[in-house]
DNA sequence: TATTGTTATACTCTATAACTATA
DNA sequence: TATAGTTATAGAGTATAACAATA
């Protein structure tokens, strides 16, 4: 296979994928931690950091800025201090109901301008786009999703 | 088919793809753009602004901080004097290269997980992603690439 | 007047380093 | 001492608005 192809292919996706973004959306940051919060429960502020892969402090913030959006909610530890757990709130799932619903809109729009045989193709890679972000993710954390 | 199941592949991939960008690579826009004037040579400040769907403030920024690292010339136009021709250099060229070799390399490491289904998947997507990625730059420049 | 590009300014998101609080 | 998290600070990249130069 060639991977220079795959590779730039992939690149101009993640290009046209970040131009579907309008300025009042969630940062695609953002998207990620509420949607681990909502698939796995509440974590940690550390363990969402290796899991999003940014640093500690830009997890600090980022719950911040969510935080003040009533998007998830901060809660003591009873068993350790120093610990923050973070948790999506009822606000925090329906604004990621609304983005996904909307990109899903818009991604929609584009592959309507497709034909069948290209609308089948990406379909059939969504699995393979699965094993290959599920590979990193278990790579960087050590411990499956 | 199931847009919101793509559209959160799509997504992931977007973040993964993100996450292997290492602090020294060019941006995702920069390397857009020098990919662009190395495959279609010179072309104005304006041009490229429509291309990458980025304002006409932040090209001249992104030029700007191309120009200074050497990747990228800026000559007038002799038949116009409001225009600003940009090319890309022979250190460009360089080191658009090496990130693609880069990113390959990286990329095949993340391939190497995979079985040789969801890798034949992979690469049978590539088309559909071309064709997916040039109905957006036509549908916006009104022209094809 | 319209177009091309730049400058001024501000905001978001990220990083590293230094710090506080708890274990 | 080590760990969890915060605060301070700086930089990249983006946008909008106001501007200068040319057509």
């Amino acid at each position: 296979m060639d991977f220079i192809e795959l590779a730039s292919a992939l690149e101009r996706l993640v290009r046209l994928f970040r131009q579907l973004t309008t300025a009042r959306d969630l940062s695609l940051t953002a998207a990620a931690t509420l949607a681990t919060l909502e698939r796995d429960g509440p974590r940690r502020l550390t363990e969402l950091a290796v899991q999003e892969g940014v640093t500690q402090p830009a997890m600090t913030q980022l719950v911040a800025r969510l935080h003040e959006a009533g998007l998830v909610e901060r809660a003591a530890d009873p068993a350790d201090g120093r610990v923050v757990r973070v948790g999506i709130t009822e606000a925090g799932s329906e604004a990621l109901a609304a983005r996904r619903a909307s990109r899903a809109d818009r991604l929609t729009v584009l592959l309507s301008r497709l034909d069948d045989e290209d609308r089948a193709a990406l379909a059939a890679a969504v699995p393979a786009i699965d094993a290959l972000t599920e590979a990193v993710t278990v790579h960087r954390t050590g411990a499956p999703a």
